[in-house]
DNA sequence: TAATTTTTGAGGTTCGTACCTCATTTCCTA
DNA sequence: TAGGAAATGAGGTACGAACCTCAAAAATTA
């Protein structure tokens, strides 16, 4: 069994009290005794019972998702997976909401998270562009004693906060790779599509894209980025003229998020299957479109790890443990249609995770 | 809060003795108490309060991985991660070890099974050949009360048991893809270098691989696959004997998770820039290799999804509870040198997760 | 209806830790 | 060296659930 408090005592030669003074960090304890019970700590490698302690403080660990409003399909899942984690860590004493508010707003946003206090919250991952007035607002509530992480999206300089989420610029190099490699040699001109390019995160990625096309890419040539703005006949409308304008587009690399509307206009205005098409983001539609052969590969997160690891960050963190970083790196993953895990299970139709029935 | 069983004893009108009996499963209720207590908890959606629980019964969970004893830099992956992850879950009552037995020895492996005690162990996590004995072994240990989950490589009928790994035809078959539109056109023979192809992992890579390349690249062929049996010498010599006899190689395929002696002797007796050459894992040589551009992709699952999933599969078990398969799929990594992430970070050299300074 | 069995209730103790009070010991300083 | 401040100990209660005992109530059977 591990060393309780007790043993502990027992090895420091002190009591109890004074245990739980040097453990907790409350005051009236000599240098000489914490000494002595931390080297007890380490002697006998007692390691505090969080459940027990949790339990004792009454404590539940309430974290909080501050999200943007938008359709996002990517956003679906990410919410489908905080109601999933939620439901798995409610037994550990762990609650997990969200709370989603206009995008494009600073002031929106820096409102939001102005209103939350610490006696509601322990910490809340947040997913908001670049803007100084969040930045501020997270400051804020980091000094009101909230935990804060960055979540899919960062801030300039992320410092002070821990961030989940992928190198946008790498996710941009692999997408510019594949499309090196993908179009065989052939000489032309890659369309870039973005919903906008004043996001932190789009920018990174055509920055990591055009490093790549560059470099080994001589061949290819990269578009300026059209972008959409979130607004599908606003996409289609640009992506018409790009194709009127350019006759020889032998790639499409859409970098936002939300492929859907611009991987339909890419189909009504040109033929997809002679092009290499890159999107992002695991949706109904890219699956789809990688399963039928339209899209060539796409770049994705897993939001269930995302909303894993941003959880078990912010547990850390409310601990007073440091995460470990090794664990919370976020991997770039490229979907082919071989990889998306669609096709029959190999040994016939046998679910991986066998159903409930054994327990007793 | 949470409702406490308190809450629900006073909400099914009945006593905490009563509530305990529902909740614990013990005899002595009426159907129509046992009704209304159920009735009371979905009402109320009272859920136990795990860690108190756990805390009441002075239980542990004692989880053990079996693991090959062979010395796979994959595998001393996975055993850091197991180590990490012990750490990481002390405080919540887990304890993680792990023992390796000598491989492709069934009966070495079945004996280690038996010999584990349901009063030491509340289930293990196993990656072993397909084997009979194995499979009885696992079985038995089931009857015993320990939970099995079967760990990256499985048995021929996962039925009974979870399955924690990636889908290995379907890993084939992404290699086969990524070395088809890699060799742009190309027409040639593909060498397949298999450690040995009686283990089922192997044979569904295989059979994975050939599905995509006989459907959609007849320019290209692919050569039987060549044996190795974990030995460098005989490596070097099937593969110094392919390249004499085949003269118009133009990709490799490595489909073992070891894949350091094939691709030393790929690089002794071939030019490996103008191959394209898959591998399986991220290891040292298959990073380093990436990077400067001898490797054009590796195949990889994730040491610490792996055995972060197999734990959260035996916990719930052990729980009583259905793992949540969405959660527990082990995705196939496609690695480039771009989303190996190794480049620097996107912002300067900022670590992504914060060092620890802000516990008070 | 009485006798018996089955169900239910009341209450206590325990797990490992937090947090509290109050008495006592030890230390420092005037 | 006395007086006051600081450090430490002793002991209690609580958290939420598990598990135990024994008595009382209800249901079943003869």
């Amino acid at each position: 069994m591990s060393p309780t408090t007790r043993d502990l005592a027992r090895e420091a030669g002190v009591s109890l009290a004074t245990v739980d003074r040097v453990l907790n960090g409350r005051p009236g304890v000599r240098q000489a005794t914490l000494d002595a019970v931390m080297a007890a700590v380490d002697r006998i490698g007692f390691v505090r019972n969080q459940s027990a302690a949790n339990l004792a403080r009454r404590r539940i660990y309430r974290f909080q998702f501050l999200l943007p409003r938008s359709g996002h399909e990517f956003l679906a899942s990410v919410i489908s997976r905080i109601t999933e984690t939620h439901a798995a860590l409610q037994a550990d004493s762990v609650q997990i909401g969200y709370r989603q508010v206009l995008e494009n707003d600073p002031h929106q946003i820096s409102a939001a998270l102005s209103v939350i206090e610490h006696d509601e919250v322990d910490g809340i991952a947040i997913m908001a562009p670049e803007s100084p007035q969040v930045r501020d607002a997270m400051l804020r509530a980091k000094n009101r004693g909230i935990h804060v992480v960055q979540f899919v999206s960062g801030q300039q300089d992320v410092r002070p906060f821990d961030f989940v989420g992928v190198d946008n610029h790498a996710a941009g190099a692999t997408a510019g790779r594949l499309i090196g490699r993908f179009t065989r040699d052939r000489s032309g001109s890659v369309l870039v599509i973005s919903e906008t390019m004043t996001a932190l995160d789009s920018v990174e990625r055509r920055l990591g894209f055009d490093a790549v096309l560059t470099a080994d890419y001589p061949n290819l040539v990269a578009l300026p980025s059209l972008e959409t703005h979130g607004d599908p006949s606003r996409t289609r409308h640009v992506i018409r003229n790009a194709y009127a304008s350019q006759n020889n587009i032998v790639a499409v690399y859409v970098l936002s998020s939300e492929a859907g509307p611009a991987l339909a206009a890419i189909a009504e205005f040109s033929d997809p299957t002679v092009q290499v098409i890159i999107a992002h983001e695991r949706t109904q539609i890219t699956e789809r479109q990688l399963w039928d052969g339209t899209l060539d590969a796409v770049i994705a997160q897993d939001p269930g790890h995302l909303v894993r690891s941003a959880v078990r960050v912010l547990r850390a963190r409310s601990d007073g443990r440091t995460p470990l970083a090794s664990q919370e790196k976020i991997r770039i993953e490229i979907l082919l249609k071989e990889n998306l895990g669609l096709e029959a299970c190999p040994f016939g139709l046998v679910p991986r995770i066998a159903p409930a029935e054994d327990q007793r």
